[in-house]
DNA sequence: CCACTAACGCAAGTGATTAGCTTTTACGGC
DNA sequence: GCCGTAAAAGCTAATCACTTGCGTTAGTGG
């Protein structure tokens, strides 16, 4: 559901969509993020403006499409042996890249183009699943103590994102470090 | 710093803000949020178009101003009688007017035209300073166990506003007493 | 292979945004 | 209180993003 409808997923279609998409990119490295507009996305993809338009509605809910494409994570969460020390990990990382110019800028694009809430839910559905691979492993393990996937989301993930949304100042890996040490060490009582 | 510079804070330039954020505030009761144009507030506001332009930049970060000036708390925290019936209350009340269509528009308005993260900042900003009333009370009581205000911020605020903005579906003050609960029974370790 | 229709291309029209210049008016020193 | 200065607003014209209607193309399903 990232395009508006998408009634022909195959064909035409999907190759317009690449190659706008590929435009984006493109085109945002080459001349940053501020020149971009919609004729000159049209101009590079070889399509005519009209058709972003109608299909996207306007640069930002392009943009936004764009941006949950490259906030989805490329790796699974390195195993380091134990859930602590796994959750940090992907929790540090979580934070370094989600905390970086470039983090920023795709988070704000994805929930500014999202009239429905279906970008923003997928890029937390992104999260969601990280972490359940983590705790997964560590059941597989028989491990003790393990958190409902909700705490680590209300814990440790959305700390993270609001300090970056709302705190744009003094983030460290630190921090997170210690998110995951807070949700670790409560008693398991949800 | 809401508007720009604003290098002279008094005198014409105080009356064309004041005019310029009651246009905006008057058309969007009006016609709604979607017929909101530059020039459409700029007649109403008594302006020429340019001036709002300049000023502003653009209409999203003219309606950020005004989305944190609407953002801005207008009652302290109510008084329970005790930290724990405090902070319940308070997040219930954040949690249901943050939630609300109308909170949620302003959230999104914030954040959106707001390139240097000041606003977003300010809101955040609101937030604690509630937060700091809140125990603040509950220290002149004498309580015990009083979490840090980071900790409130952390583990109540932020998993509130992460709901709200990334999983725009199945919030209730339940939860927001559930998250206070949870805060407060966590031993103070931080 | 053919009919159907969603999606694209094209082009004209609308209106938001920008830019250059002039005019107003707040602020600071006398 | 009265100027000098410069910031901020008014004005206008030009540009460019965006919309819209219609003809054409090309997947899709029979």
């Amino acid at each position: 559901m990232s395009p508006k409808p998408m009634a022909r997923p195959g064909g035409r279609s999907a190759r317009v969509q690449a190659s706008v998409h590929a435009a984006v990119r493109d085109l945002e490295a080459e001349r940053g993020r501020e020149a971009l507009t919609v004729p000159l996305v049209a101009a590079r993809a070889g399509v005519t403006p009209s058709t972003i338009y109608r299909r996207w509605g306007d640069l930002q809910e392009l943009l936004s499409d764009v941006a949950v494409e490259r906030l989805r994570p490329d790796t699974e969460p390195a195993d380091h042996g134990s859930l602590r020390a796994d959750l940090a990990a992907w929790a540090e990382q979580f934070l370094d890249e989600m905390s970086s110019t470039a983090g920023r800028a795709y988070i704000r694009d994805a929930l500014l183009g999202d009239p429905d809430g279906g970008n923003a839910g997928q890029c937390s559905a992104y999260a969601a699943a990280q972490v359940d691979l983590v705790l997964d492993r560590a059941r597989a393990r028989g491990e003790e103590g393990i958190p409902a996937r909700e705490t680590v989301m209300d814990h440790v993930v959305a700390p993270v994102m609001y300090r970056i949304l709302f705190r744009p100042d003094g983030l460290s890996t630190a921090y997170a470090r210690h998110l995951v040490e807070t949700a670790l060490d409560r008693r398991a009582r949800d």
